[in-house]
RNA sequence: GCGGGUGUAGCUCAGUGGUAGAGCGCUACCUUGCCAAGGUAGAUGUCGAGGGUUCAAGUCCCUUCACCCGCUCCA
């Protein structure tokens, strides 16, 4: 532990970036708390404090202004058409059968105390004797791997000291599911050597389960969702028919999500209750794939423009075997990932992924809403053009109406606060708080200080003078107490990138001075140039 | 979910059965003249929680919660 010491205890202790270190800061200033922590915290829950709310928040804003409000030129030359949508978070519970998240994800699992591996119950079944007196082993397997199940025959013909292969009349195939609890202790697990390994089948369902209205029953049984993409999915239709967007379009939400996580870890990587921003991208079939690389192109660019332009960023694309059930077809799936300083396997952690995830969600929902076709894109601009180049009316019929495809930007708000936080973290010895925090200024939870450099001879009053002034289009700070040293020192581990000093010389010259968080270096502006000053730098 | 470790003030830690402490930070006042300066005063503890052993528990035992590490999981 004594390597991994965090923050600063004393001036001049020597800060190494850890992720201790990182947390320590967080909790410290007031970026990252532990939610409910004086009831001793609930696991995979955080809240972010007044500087967190802030950094959280203009990374949102960020995001909100260059997705929905001034989105990049599409790879057409057109300007790319967004809208935004902020739907609720419980729904009609059909959603999640029709999005595959109620039938793959609660599934009764089984764990092998021996060997640790993890089963679905449904899926393990169990060889032994028809005829067992009670005490005789029996050998479970995976019933889709014929290895497996070979192995399983065989290390039971040893026990019943027999041969494979194993007489039908005197042994039997069962479904763990149907041996009672109390034979478990003679059940082999897979791998296993001893017998009584497994634990009783539990359910592992990843979506959190709550009630709507005053009775709880199956009847009101409802999800938190586990994704917003659904809520956008489920008013294609509505901004289709109020917004007069034409395919290709997007629409934008942010918006919480909730997942029962197995293993919360790794501070607020691995979220219970967590925020996406979501973006999905309607698009014809056939551009597919220059709309997934725009994406995938532009959402890289983004976060770099945000403040993760070194190496600790990387985009890198799925496997096929990695792809989700939805994308298998698609043009391709790509992550854009950041290295965060606990993540030791690969080295780098999930911050959006980018997929095309084909018409899947739309022709899920089309079906289990029983809306079918109407639930299909009716594209005009298709059917003129098909009407220009003398097609024939089946053939127009037919293709001016479709399912669109869906190119899905899909990012962790807090997971991309908290690369903000690990790449801002910055140790430096030669200043009296050791470390800063150098985020880019458009992030900086703080945009400025305020000071008078002591706290009389009128410098409080012009301070506070220009501090009201600038407090109106960004969030400042005003501050006269103790040494200016500790003053700057403060504002470093808050990352505020610039601070305004009223000193002696102001009121003769309506000068101030202006002090760098990065450099160090100051220079002298005029009183009236500093709102001017913020504006360009922080754009 | 399994195994190991940790938990005392805001932070870093000391305290091995007998009155809960230090440094830093924080607050007020004084001082101040550009990078956590100094002085004076002050506030802050469910010793993670619950139970047990004991005349007496921060300290020993049990349970539990949270965090960290390694597995596992991660549509």
């Amino acid at each position: 532990m004594a390597e991994s010491q965090s923050a600063p205890s004393s001036p001049n202790a020597p800060v190494t970036k850890t992720m201790d270190a990182i947390v320590a800061l967080c909790r410290r200033r007031g970026f990252i708390w532990q939610s409910s922590e004086i009831y001793g915290g609930i696991n995979g829950f955080w809240d972010y404090g007044p500087l967190g709310t802030e950094l959280k928040k203009n990374l949102k804003d960020a995001w909100w202004h260059d997705i929905v409000r001034c989105p990049p030129v599409g790879p057409d030359g057109q300007t790319v058409e967004m809208v935004g949508v902020d739907c609720t978070i419980i729904m009609h519970p059909k959603v999640w059968v029709a999005s595959g998240h109620v039938g793959g994800f609660s599934d009764l699992k089984v764990d092998c105390r021996e060997t640790q591996g993890r089963y679905r119950a449904d899926h393990l079944l169990v060889v032994t004797n028809r005829t067992d007196s009670g005490t005789n082993l029996m050998f479970a397997f995976m019933g889709d791997d014929k290895a497996s199940e070979e192995q399983a025959h065989k290390r039971l013909a040893k026990a019943e000291k027999t041969t494979v292969p194993l007489s039908t009349a005197q042994y039997h195939v069962v479904r763990f599911l149907d041996i009672p609890l109390n034979e478990y202790h003679r059940v082999v697990a897979p791998e296993a050597q001893k017998p009584g390994s497994l634990t009783e089948p539990r359910m592992f369902n990843l979506m959190n389960i709550t009630y709507v209205g005053a009775v709880q029953d199956d009847d009101s049984k409802a999800y938190l969702r586990p994704e917003t993409a659904q809520g956008i999915f489920c008013n294609y239709r509505n901004v289709l028919d109020t917004s007069r967007v034409k395919v290709p379009f997007g629409i934008a939400q942010q918006g919480k999500a909730f997942r029962n996580e197995v293993t919360p870890r790794n501070f607020t990587y691995r979220s219970r209750e967590f925020e996406q921003m979501e973006i999905e991208f309607f698009i014809r079939p056939e551009t597919a794939k220059e709309w997934y690389q725009f994406w995938r192109d532009a959402r890289f660019n983004w976060w770099q423009s945000v403040g993760l332009a070194g190496e600790n960023l990387q985009l890198r694309e799925h496997d096929k075997e990695e792809l989700a059930h939805y994308a298998k077809e698609g043009a391709g799936t790509s992550d854009i990932e950041y290295r965060f300083p606990f993540i030791k396997d690969r080295g780098f952690g999930e911050l959006e992924g980018v997929a095309h995830r084909t018409d899947f969600d739309l022709r899920q929902h089309a079906q289990h809403s029983g809306l079918g076709d109407k639930l299909k894109y009716f594209d005009q601009e298709l059917q003129q053009k098909l009407q220009a180049a003398g097609a024939s009316k089946e053939d127009i019929a037919a293709q001016s109406r479709y399912f669109p495809h869906v190119i899905e930007p899909s990012a962790g708000a807090d997971r991309g606060t908290l690369a903000l936080l690990c790449e801002a973290f910055t140790p430096d010895p030669n200043r009296p708080s050791g470390v800063y925090m150098k985020f880019a200024p458009r992030m900086a939870p703080i945009k400025a200080g305020i000071f008078p450099l002591v706290n009389k001879d009128g410098m409080p009053e012009i301070a506070d003078k220009l501090y009201r002034e600038l407090r109106q289009k960004w969030n400042v700070e005003c501050d006269a107490k103790q040494s200016i040293g500790k003053r700057y020192a403060r504002m470093d581990e808050a990352g505020t990138p610039y601070c305004f000093t009223v000193d002696g010389e102001t009121p003769a010259t309506q000068t101030v001075t202006v002090r760098h968080r990065d450099s160090l270096q100051q220079e002298r502006i005029g009183l009236d140039q500093v709102g001017a000053f913020l504006q360009e730098k922080l754009g």
